[in-house]
DNA sequence: CTCGATGGTTGAGGTCATCAAGCAATAAAT
DNA sequence: ATTTATTGCTTGATGACCTCAACCATCGAG
């Protein structure tokens, strides 16, 4: 049990340095890496698991850097959809970098090992249940 | 990987709801996890990976709850040891109740799915590497 | 005793987080 | 079609977190 919040905490950690490295808060860089496609901020809102008025302080940033774009869906001009930037996108291709680079003991792991882990984990997290 | 970032989130997630179920914050109920024994602030501070001057305003409001008192060490009249009051004992038995009974999905892995993932984990991140 | 290092606090500045209130646009209702 | 309610986003206020620089008190060494 503890185990689970020393993994917890060294991920988050690793993440943190990441994203500091490039000037970024955790939180910015765990909506970069969100960004896979772009989306509403009312999603991104439900993702983060925060509040939406969070939401647009956070976009406000990252737009002020120039590593997201919000724009107008044409469907429902009341949403505005955040895209990620070409300099958003090597950030995130950045980040996934080093966060795999900071977390050297996951290399050590095989491949029979990893899969039991994801596996594991999956089962104790399942995606239904946030 | 995302598996890892799922997990982490999760788990972080019921942290967070627990803690705030008896008017803390993320960070107030991991460090009152922390003192199973008195501390000084800037062990804390180590522990917690964040500024000295951070760990003063937590155990400010802490202290101002009652969950925690300041006393002064005899050998070293500079630091100010960190201790759990009663109350805080007993916040500290609730959060530990309440996160396991907040993740049903480690309840359904028996003895040696829970030994595997155990031992997964502490190779994927070993104690000696923050 | 002086000097440098250490533990803790303070103050300024910025980010995150929530709540209440507001505006614009959509959707539903009569 | 006009009203009504709902939804998506923003704004403002407030509080907690976080870091940095500066400060004071204490310790340790020369």
């Amino acid at each position: 049990m503890e185990h689970l919040a020393h993994a917890a905490a060294c991920y988050y950690r690793s993440f943190a340095v990441v994203a500091a490295g490039q000037g970024l808060t955790l939180i910015q860089g765990k909506m970069l890496s969100l960004l896979g496609r772009p989306l509403p901020m009312r999603a991104l809102a439900e993702l983060l698991g925060c509040d939406a008025s969070n939401v647009t302080g956070i976009v406000d940033r990252l737009e002020a850097r120039g590593l997201v774009r919000r724009e107008a869906a044409p469907a429902d001009r009341r949403v505005k959809t955040v895209v990620l930037t070409p300099e958003g996108e090597e950030a995130v291709r950045r980040i996934r970098a080093d966060i795999v680079a900071g977390l050297p003991g996951l290399e050590q792991l095989d491949d029979h090992d990893r899969r039991t882990l994801q596996d594991l984990l999956d089962r104790a997290f399942p995606h239904t249940t946030g």
